[in-house]
DNA sequence: TTCACGCCCCGTCCTATAAA
DNA sequence: TTTATAGGACGGGGCGTGAA
């Protein structure tokens, strides 16, 4: 029975009370319940030789589940923020690692206060007094030093992860910033707190990162740096590819990963973020949506229903009709891209899985299911079917699907 | 002074959920 | 059972800045 109403349990927000899925959220998160349905649905049907891929990792969900359901998982991501996030929530943690983890938050709570008074560094965030009071920011310094110093930056070590994950979620949960919604707006005012008030939270958050760190994971998952258009085998051929690509709306993923990444140093200036986002498959951030008037497509070899869909966008009464024709123009080119680049990576008789949602541009429809459906059968892909997942929360067209199809 | 660009911010509308 | 409230895998409005 296929469920078309909402589904509070495929949201993001569900996805916090799974242990380490719940580290840090990214409100375009796919559920990690579907997830695990369709990961347990392979459990039953392939037993041996299961090779997951996931080409557009993001906080690394369907490599966690797969790890946890005790298969090997390659992912892959362009953000090097979100593979250091993924690979940091797919790792094992000995209980060793745990606590040498423990000793290093004591000292850094004891040795962040000494540092109170100095003139720290803080990140480059544009209006950085709309996201922490003055207060607010010294005392996050302070503490962001103190981390630098006893475990080192992001990278520099492979069990400090827990920590720096730790101090993003203290960020933004002392932020006025209102994450909740995706449009991120910010409250009128910041709010200010007393160090122990913040020091007791980070201690909170540190004691359910570590408690949920603790938990063994079965099987393997890793996060590669890669460019899903131009995606290499690694020398292993995929049997499933279970995986949420970005969709053709003007969501930025960017924009809420913005302040993590800039105070975890993986940011330095406004332009990476713009540069990032246009490196991204339907990145619409800063620079890229103006770089989408001088973009030229490589193929021309689209299905036919994608340029009608286009056309009706382009003579729109609006004047961006034409910037928005293009944006979704070069969304499916450059999906196009990616699964054409698959094939070579995958095994014979190898399973697609594509959760996407569908969107709409001036209340015309771009069926993103079907257009995607119709490029696999492009590529040749066999077996392509589609189904609806859920009702999605906005526009009452906009619908969430998974998208079928096996390579042969 | 104009204009493009980069960026911030919010109105919509419908459903789930809580409260009555 | 009815009513109130919250909030979201939107999408657009509009403002500040700096170059020309």
């Amino acid at each position: 029975m296929i469920k078309t109403k909402q589904r509070a349990d495929y949201t993001f927000k569900y996805n916090r009370n799974f242990g380490r899925h719940g580290w840090l959220r990214l409100t375009p998160a796919y559920s990690v319940k579907l997830v695990n349905e369709i990961v347990q649905q392979t459990k039953l049907e392939h037993q041996d030789e299961v090779f997951i891929l996931d080409p557009f990792s993001g906080t690394a969900t369907t490599g966690l589940v797969a790890a946890q359901a005790g298969f090997s998982a390659h992912l892959y991501d362009i953000n090097p923020f979100l593979i250091w996030l993924g690979n940091a929530k797919c790792a094992e943690y000995s209980p060793y690692s745990i606590e040498c983890i423990e000793q290093a938050i004591s000292a850094i709570m004891e040795t962040y206060k000494q540092y109170l008074d100095d003139e720290n560094w803080t990140p480059n965030i544009y209006n950085i007094e709309r996201w922490w009071s003055t207060q607010t920011l010294r005392i996050l310094s302070a503490i962001r030093r103190a981390i630098v110093e006893e475990l080192g930056e992001p990278l520099e070590n492979d069990i400090n992860g827990l920590v720096w994950i730790g101090f993003c979620r203290l960020i933004i949960d002392i932020s006025a910033a209102a994450f909740n919604h995706v449009s991120m707006s910010f409250h009128d005012e910041t709010t200010i707190y007393a160090s122990q008030t913040i020091e007791l939270l980070f201690s909170e958050i540190l004691n359910s990162i570590i408690a949920s760190a603790s938990h063994p994971i079965e099987g393997f998952a890793r996060v590669y740096e890669g460019d899903s258009r131009a995606i290499q085998s690694n020398g292993v051929r995929y049997t499933h590819v279970i995986t949420s690509p970005p969709y053709p709306n003007r969501i930025s993923y960017i924009r809420e990963l913005r302040p993590y990444m800039y105070w975890t140093k993986f940011l330095s200036e406004a332009r990476e973020a713009g540069e990032l986002d246009w490196e991204a498959i339907g990145g619409t951030w800063g620079i890229a949506t103006s770089r989408l008037k001088e973009w030229k497509p490589k193929h021309h070899n689209l299905p036919d229903e994608l340029y009608t869909v286009c056309d009706s966008i382009k003579t729109s009464d609006n004047k961006n009709a034409f910037l928005m024709s293009r944006y979704v123009y070069k969304y499916f080119h450059d999906m196009y891209q990616h699964l054409d680049a698959l094939r070579e990576t995958l095994a014979t008789g190898a399973k697609l899985r594509y959760i996407v949602g569908n969107s709409t541009f001036y209340n015309i429809r771009v069926d993103t299911e079907r257009l995607l459906s119709l490029t696999l059968q492009k590529l040749e892909y066999h077996d392509i079917t589609h189904q609806i997942v859920r009702k999605r929360n906005s526009k009452k067209e906009l619908f969430e699907f998974c998208v079928f199809a096996t390579w042969q």
